[in-house]
DNA sequence: AATATTTTGGCAACCGATTGACAAAATTCA
DNA sequence: TGAATTTTGTCAATCGGTTGCCAAAATATT
């Protein structure tokens, strides 16, 4: 490499192409920086034709706004933490795109933290994230309930998914979609099924199985809950025995994860599905019609949770004598998704 | 709810609970701000008591940095951005994965924005996150290489899965795996394959194209280029048609999402797998064993990729005058991962 | 003991915006 | 035409840190 050479690419690269500041603006379009911000900020408080100018100019040299220095003043950074405990749990895509559209239309930024399901990571993401952002979307969280009310006092928080007192939630109801599935299996003939729950810690494991109990009553069949258990395909798996120890005739699983592993392995012990067995997964995930049968699953609209969230932090931002828990979140209906792993009861 | 309850729950949410600042800590402690500083940022430039003192003090006021106030004179935020083309790609979970373990390991967030695969989008995105970040990872990417080699004008890039000339970048090597996979089909006696690829704009596909093509012609193969396609299952499964066609015993797909949908359409149109037709996909993504047969797959270490992306990005940062392509990345050896979806060829 | 050197802590400017207060200019009203 | 009102732009303080410069204090050197 020649000298001159070396001498160009250095200046070709500034690395820090010293951005344009409102001061620049002011210099070029010969009004005060004050003027310039209200220009640019405050469309209406400036004479147009100034305002005009001014604009011209910021285009001219590119000028884009320092978010820090605009924070400093304001407090206000437009970005929103969201928090999760496991990046490859496949629920989460849904609510992350849903949340993250949203955030972009109302020129938000997410900034995205797993905590590994790990309340310790949580809790360290959480208290290097917090200063940086205006809210907080917990999507999952091994949080305790008073830490989550701690935070809901410090920044504006909403749940994905779960209900704590004093805090905005957006929580789709799986009433719908229960009642759904206990009236498919009821229609097929099915008396005795169980509920392959998950982790007992979960908020909504315990919604789903006290909805389950409730409509299987209902409907006149007897219902067992098989668990606690991890939410794994693992723990699918190794559930095989209790369940034909159980002599039910339809699982339903706490997600699809467990119920695909739970088909899976069955079927390696050769149980046919859906002859022998009948399972209904929750969440629709990604990759749940993989399966030989696919996997019949309630659903739900968990890009509308996640977008559904971001509004609803947006309402708490918005007005700053909301109450903590905001604006009631409107919430989606689950619905079954029938496929083929849900067929006839076999005769006992 | 009775009026004293009321005022209680009133005054339990300052909700901006005023953070301690180093003024406050400086009131404490009997120093000055600047020492406040000082002995925050700079240990060893103060005198141990003192800096002990104030420490104690910061601990007392649960002091925590406002990151805006720092980054302003500082111009380092410790924010990294993570862009991607779609969340939903399973392809990602591992990067993002170790990229954000390897960050906050070195105290940087991660500010996750998808572009959902429009080059607008991701133009809009990075540029509005471009000023709050000190680097950017570059994941997939539907920029030109001229819009890459610019954003690395302004903040250091580095690019997973692809390489663009004076960019630093982390590529796991193909060479292996596909080696490998060719070999297992020589093995099983295959003598006329297929590639069925991905976008034409795909660096990787290209990449894996040119490599199939070398050992496939080794090994005394014919290969045909069946494509380009999108990356998708829709994709994969339109092209059972020309597959047929093309009269081959095996394909290997662009990724797994081809060939699980490739491989569904061919059951469904009554073609044995892997008896009548060998399908090989890559990356190994979740759900890609959950199929009849599993699919046998290329796999990388995208979190080591992931990890070692914000490794070089940390290295960019560190040595300001290091070139803009940084240090070169290790780059990992993909491997064959056989299940069921491969075996003998079928009699001509 | 006197001088040279190093440590230590404070002062004040600065990063790039925002915003309340105010005066000058423009407009409206009587 | 003169007074009252509104509009417009500037001044200066502020947000919460960082850092170069300097003087005082402490320590080392001769």
């Amino acid at each position: 490499m020649t000298e001159s050479t070396k001498a160009e690419a250095q200046q070709n690269t500034p690395r820090r192409g010293s951005a344009a500041t409102i001061y620049d603006i002011a210099k070029l379009s010969g009004f005060n920086p004050s003027t310039v911000s209200r220009a640019l900020t405050t469309p209406g408080r400036i004479n147009a034709k100034t305002e005009a100018k001014i604009k011209a100019a910021a285009k001219e040299l590119n000028y884009q706004v320092n978010p820090f220095a605009r924070a400093l003043p304001t407090g206000r950074t437009k970005m929103l933490a969201l928090i999760i405990a496991d990046i490859t749990n496949p629920v989460f895509f849904n609510v992350v795109r849903g949340a993250e559209s949203a955030a972009a239309v109302e020129g938000y930024t997410l900034v995205i933290a797993e905590s590994q399901e790990s309340s310790t990571n949580e809790a360290q993401a959480l208290q290097r994230i917090l200063p940086t952002v205006d809210g907080v979307l917990l999507v999952t969280t091994r949080l305790r309930d008073e830490e989550i009310q701690e935070i809901n006092r410090q920044k504006p928080v909403v749940l994905i998914n779960r209900k704590v007192p004093e805090v905005a939630d957006v929580v789709p109801s799986n009433e719908n979609g229960i009642a759904e599935a206990v009236n498919h299996l009821a229609k097929l003939g099915h008396k005795h099924i169980a509920f392959l729950s998950g982790p007992r810690a979960s908020w909504m494991n315990t919604e789903r199985w006290d909805l389950l109990m409730k409509n299987a009553v209902k409907a006149g069949m007897t219902i067992v809950e098989i668990g606690p258990n991890d939410p794994t395909l693992e723990a699918g798996r190794l559930a095989v025995d209790r369940i034909k120890a159980a002599g039910v005739t339809a699982v339903v699983t706490y997600n699809d994860v467990m119920g695909i592993g739970l088909l899976r392995e069955a079927i390696a012990q050769g149980i046919k599905i859906p002859e022998d067995l009948s399972i209904i997964g929750f969440d629709n995930i990604f990759g749940s019609d993989f399966t030989s049968p696919p996997l019949t699953t309630v659903q739900m609209d968990l890009q509308q949770s996640g977008k559904d969230g971001v509004t609803a932090l947006m309402n708490l931002l918005d007005d700053e004598d909301l109450g903590p828990e905001g604006i009631p979140a409107p919430g989606h209906e689950a619905s079954l998704l029938v496929r083929g792993s849900t067929a006839k009861a076999k005769k006992a």
